[in-house]
Formats: structure tokens, sequence, C-alpha cells
DNA sequence: GACGACACGTGAAAC
DNA sequence: TGTTTCACGTGTCGT
């Protein structure tokens, strides 16, 4: 039931590692090489319409139709970005309407407004060393730390550069980007024969 | 005990709410004004030993005595950013060694190394709009963003710079190599955690 | 009391 | 095998 989401042209074999060799540069290249998770970009509301169809022994919460309204299964096909190996728990067998009826429907939005921002914020982040969330956090944050020191160092040469020739930034060029490459090399290893230039 | 480890000079009134105004600008400045939740430097391992103490009818885990060793308190007076309010659930009066011992404590501890995660992300991110973790990750993202395309114009902006006098290039800089970000860079492994661009 | 945000313990999958 | 990561439901606290 679970490969009717998840087409098998996006399955992997189980032998994961070492790919993306040589690709880097900075340029936000895409992500979609492995997918061991779901850390991919959350294409609308996807994550949210799991139970009932993934698990066979799913719960019998009565889900408000406005709000889980699962796409027709040609847009699912369409999309093989949702969550492959589903990793956690069954969505439980209670749903006893006890005192907490819409406690776990609001508790669920909530986690999987922190997984989309999760997904998106590895959109940005390159050299996603691991796939945990713990280790997005890290490289995010040495990311920012690293983007702010260029920008730092970037601002210093502009400004030497500029009043070296004061024309100079009046002239339209041919938009050729550069990449300074000393002290920002930063090799980084992705894995066990593999590493990415920053 | 708990004022121990979370001295009253750090406590808040209840009222909390409209805080952050408006510090921001982008140069990594302290966050110390406010702390509604435990969103602070996290100074080494602090929100490990927690349990048993905060909690009235704290949980009977036997935490291991190596990891969860807490800091003389003259070290935890000179830091007063522990979490102030405890949000979450107390600590379940489980611990009945069934077959899940070492299993809440070791999610335990994946729980607070996000958490962690989550206070240095917090710590290089300026204009954290609200506390959640949510927001956290959507500012972070967006900052990102920012980031890089500031970077790309000040980039463009040193090559015309650049390119208008090209003495400023062989001027007293150490070596500064520019290399075109179009073309491949050619990482070649030189063991097993070095490379050399070639 | 309802809503939002967290942390907790726990089952289950991946490694 | 054991370790690690994840999602789930739930209790609790503060608006």
């Amino acid at each position: 039931m679970d490969d009717l989401l998840c087409p098998p042209s996006s399955f992997l074999p189980p032998t994961s590692s070492s790919q993306f060799c040589t690709v880097g540069h900075q340029v936000l290249e895409f992500v979609s090489q492995d997918l061991p998770e779901q850390w991919l970009f959350h294409d609308g509301m996807m994550s949210k319409n799991v139970d009932g169809e993934l698990w066979p022994m799913g719960s019998t919460l009565p889900r408000s139709p406005q709000l889980s309204e699962l796409p027709p299964p040609s847009l699912l096909l369409a999309n093989p970005q949702c969550h492959a190996k589903r990793r956690g728990r069954k969505p439980g067998p209670r749903s006893d309407g006890r005192h907490s009826v819409g406690h776990v429907q609001a508790e669920r939005q909530r986690r999987d407004k922190l997984n989309r921002r999760f997904c998106d914020l590895r959109a940005v982040v390159p050299n996603v060393s691991r796939m945990d969330k713990a280790s997005l956090l890290a490289d995010a944050a040495t990311y920012i730390a690293e983007l702010r020191s260029r920008v730092a160092s970037l601002e210093e040469e502009t400004n030497k550069a500029l009043e070296e020739s004061p024309t100079a930034a009046s002239r339209g060029g041919p938009a050729s980007k550069f990449l300074q490459v000393d002290e920002t090399v930063e090799v980084r290893m992705m894995g066990r024969d593999a590493a990415a230039v920053v």
C-alpha cells in the first residue's frame, strides 16, 4: 500500500552511499539523489494524509475532510517526493474520544508544519552532510556563519576596490559571476569517498 | 533544588509577552533580553539533568552518572541561561524496566541534542520573529536566502570593480585567485579526509 | 474551556 | 545483534 503513494521509480537500491561526487559550486543544486527520508520539497500538503492508507491497520481517526483532502492519484504520481519509507510509529489505534480528539490533529498539524520548515530549510542549505534533523540544523548554522564571514570579506574587498577605481560601480558588466577561491574553498566530506566544494 | 540550577535572577514574571520588538540588524547581537523559553545558548550540557529535580513527582530513571554529570554550581551561577519555565510533559512515572530502559535515555539525549542545535541556530539567525521552532526555521531559511543574494550581488560588484582596475588584483593580497563558477571544479581525493582542487 | 507550543515515553524502521 | 532516528499520541503549561 505504501508503494502506491511512492512510485517505484523513485525507489533506490538499498546500497545507498557514494552519490553526488563532485557536484558542488554553490548554486543550490537539487537534492533529489537519494531520498532516504522525507527531506524533500514539500509540494503542497502532502504529509497530512498518511494514515488510513499507508498503514494497513490505520487509525480510525475522523479526519476533517476539508483539511486532509487527499489529491487525486494522478497528482500523487506526478510528485515522487513524498516520504519514501516511513520511520516513526504507526498512527496509534487510539481515537477513543475521551478527552482529546482534536488535540491529536492539532499536534499532527504542528508536527508536519515543522517538518515542512525542515524541508525548505534543507532546500536552501547546501552540503547537508547527513540527513538527520540535528545535522541539518548544525549545517545550517555553520553555513550561515560562513556566509556571513564571506559577506564581510567581500564588503571589505569591494570597498578597497571601489576606492581604487571609483568609476567602476557605474558600469554595466556582462554579469559573469566569480567565486573567490582562496580562504573559502572548504572541501566538505559527504561520505566516505565524496566531497563537495562550497 | 531547582533554584540552584536555575537561579532566581533568571526567572521571569508570568506575564511574558511582547518581547524582541525590533532588535535585529544582522550582526549577531546577543539575545539575552527576555528568554521566554529555553532558546538560549546551551553552555555545555545543561538541559540534561532536569528531571528528578524540576518535577516534584520525578521519574526514578537511573541516569548514568558519567553522562549527566552536572557542573559545579559556581559555573552554573555564572551562566543563567537554562530553560526558565518548562513547558512539556512531566517525565513520566514509568521507568518500569520491562524492555525499554536505555531507550528513553537515548531518546532524551537525542531530543536535547536537537534542542541544542536549535539554540545555536537561533544564535546565528537575527530577527527571529517569534520563539517557536517553526518560526525559527522559517527565519533561518529566509535569512540564508537573503545572505546568499547579498553575496551574489557583492561578488558581481567586486568583479566589476576589479576588472575596471586590474592593478587591484596584483596588490598586496595573499594570492587571491579567482575562479569562474560555471566550470566544474574537480576535487581529487588525496586520502580519507583530504582533497585537492585541481 | 479551547488553542498553541513542548516535552515526554514508546513502537517501529533504518543503519 | 545493538544503536540511532523518527513519528505518534498524550500530558501539561501558558496564553
